[in-house]
DNA sequence: CTCCCGATGTGAAACGTTTAACATGCCGCA
DNA sequence: TGCGGCATGTTAAACGTTTCACATCGGGAG
């Protein structure tokens, strides 16, 4: 199979590879028998137009990057399969970019939109890739929308769910049965989602007239990991929490596989909260009650903004919210009184 | 910020378009004193080289694509991370396709290689995403591996596991144990990896002389939801299984939560073993006794493998085999006497 | 019979690089 | 003095398309 191209079909038809080209591309463009020959001849010659020319000659690659954390966590591959399926039907393809929170790896990935191999950049996380002088317009940066974060620029379209009112929804769940000695397990305190969700869980203990102990928010990372070892230090603590919130279900599935090696009974002893609610979270043991993150929803919006921003049509409303449910399972429980006293 | 090409820092420099290349590619072609001043007129300008031009100009596109069934599959997401890993490394980028098992999308990812768009193929799928005309030599393909699965072609390099012997593992194990009811719930049949797992599945029974109850071999997908289902069926069984043997991790946590709802502990009255060991098995509760399959190492081989025949070194020999190793865990407990006669 | 217009086809520039081939000037060596 | 050769720089072709501007032709309107 050499490569064929233009050139080689018209020298087969007599035409000119203009006349080849239109007939391909612009069919009303050419006499009716001349686009039936050409066509004939091109499929004959199993011929695949050159992606990467007509890229450079049209300055449109049909490659969107999406630059993610841990493409590894499924709360984060299904924000990506969603982008991938509005991708494909609008026509382009997605090229990943997991960069394992590094910086560095997300501007490598984000120097693809300069390069011109990718049309635009969705981000997910909460520092821009590349550098912007102060009070250059967005309109001048690489089409770029940031998902599930925030980087401290207003004028960039976002998506995500409101964290401070998950944060506050989660919080008082815990204190509707009962709880009052809640700890929280948070994410990397960097981020723009972590520090509202925690803003959440402050603003609703006060409102509840509750005073967090500080020993008992513990700032991690996202991880499963994180959760074990979030869970082993709120443990050993001598007010030990009857009630834990973890900023995603991979810190909740950590936390109670700490707490099972401890002998401690969830949610007997301890009740524990997540959020994302990811595809194993109500199949855990227990179910984890958790915040649901409308991942499908996500990604799609992601995708439609940015290539509604790569076909000239910027959205009037940069932050798009999108709702977020509290699915109430097995391991959070009413506190009785005899938990209480523990 | 204007698209800033050679051509413009040829001019701001007064050299020519081709000197100002060789600077930046090619330094030793240049006296010392004209690559600094083009360096630093190309930083000046914020000059990035157009990538599209210069794949086309050298007939390489720096980008391999890996069709993989899903993405949000935690097995399959870290073959994929080890593959950016190594792709990276050797200055390519991957372009993901998740195919959602539909022949279709992995033809389609599969034309990028065709267009140039993409340099080589990774395929994690049983069936080629492209029309082979019989006899027709590997080489006239476009670059492609096979990963975790076996398409037919003895001659595509593949890498995995050795199936038949992971097969034999799990079930010697639970033989091991005592168990001899054993069932097992299959992946998709149309699969050579689970066909391999099946036939070692039964070689192992046979050699131990017992007899495989037709019942018990329940032929369904890869997903949690069909563990669910697989368990279900099994257990509505007059005769009761003491052991499954399921054929991914995700089956194995399907299966565990339908026989806790059903009441039916884990391992106490039945054991179960999955394949694949994905990073929450060993968390999950009972902590899952598996085969664990070397994602690192499979991803790493793919990628390699595919780089170096795109480099023009076709491996010597076509086959990888990774080593698998049987992790046992608590979700597998010896048979004794009592729960025998269930 | 002319003129104009629409339908159809073509030539050539352009996209931004890389690179083979050639030009220039200088140095050292015989 | 002359010449080969090296160091440095340049010209221009090529990669495979798209597309603007123009050429040609035939036919209908006047």
């Amino acid at each position: 199979m050499a490569k064929v191209g233009l050139k080689d079909i018209a020298a087969q038809t007599g035409f000119s590879i203009a006349t080849v080209s239109h007939a391909l591309r612009n069919p009303d463009r050419v006499a009716d028998a001349t686009r039936k020959k050409v066509l004939a001849a091109a499929e004959a010659a199993g011929y695949t137009p050159n992606n990467l020319a007509v890229s450079l000659r049209t300055a449109r690659s049909g490659n969107i990057v999406v630059i993610i954390p841990d493409i590894a966590d499924s709360h984060n591959s299904n924000i990506i399969k969603a982008i991938e399926k509005v991708a494909r039907e609008r026509g382009y393809s997605v090229l990943l970019g997991d960069s394992q929170g590094s910086e560095k790896r997300e501007r490598e990935f984000a120097r693809m939109a300069r390069t011109r191999q990718a049309d635009g950049v969705i981000l997910m996380s909460h520092r821009l890739p590349f550098d912007r002088k102060p009070g250059e317009p967005v309109s001048k940066l690489p089409p770029i929308v940031n998902g599930c974060e925030y980087t401290g620029h207003d004028d960039l379209p976002q998506i995500g769910i409101d964290d401070y009112q998950a944060g506050l929804d989660a919080t008082r769940h815990l204190l509707d049965y009962g709880h009052r000695q809640i700890a929280v397990i948070t994410g990397d305190i960097e981020t723009h989602s972590t520090r509202e969700r925690l803003r959440g869980f402050n603003d609703a203990m006060t409102a509840a007239g509750v005073t967090v102990n500080d020993d008992h928010v513990i700032q991690l990372g996202y991880t499963l990991e994180d959760g074990i070892a979030g869970a082993q230090q709120l443990m050993a603590l001598p007010s030990r929490p009857s009630a834990i919130f973890c900023f995603s279900d991979e810190i909740a599935f950590g936390a109670m596989y700490a707490l099972r090696e401890m002998g401690i009974d969830v949610p007997g002893d301890v009740s524990i909260i997540g959020c994302d609610n990811i595809p194993l979270a109500r199949y855990f043991s227990p179910p984890l009650t958790t915040i649901a993150q409308p991942t499908a929803e996500i990604g799609a919006a992601c995708a439609t903004l940015l290539l509604d921003i790569i076909d000239g049509n910027p959205p009037t409303e940069p932050r798009v919210v999108v709702p977020h449910e509290l699915k109430i399972r097995e391991s959070t429980r009413r506190l009785d009184a005899s938990a209480a006293n523990r």
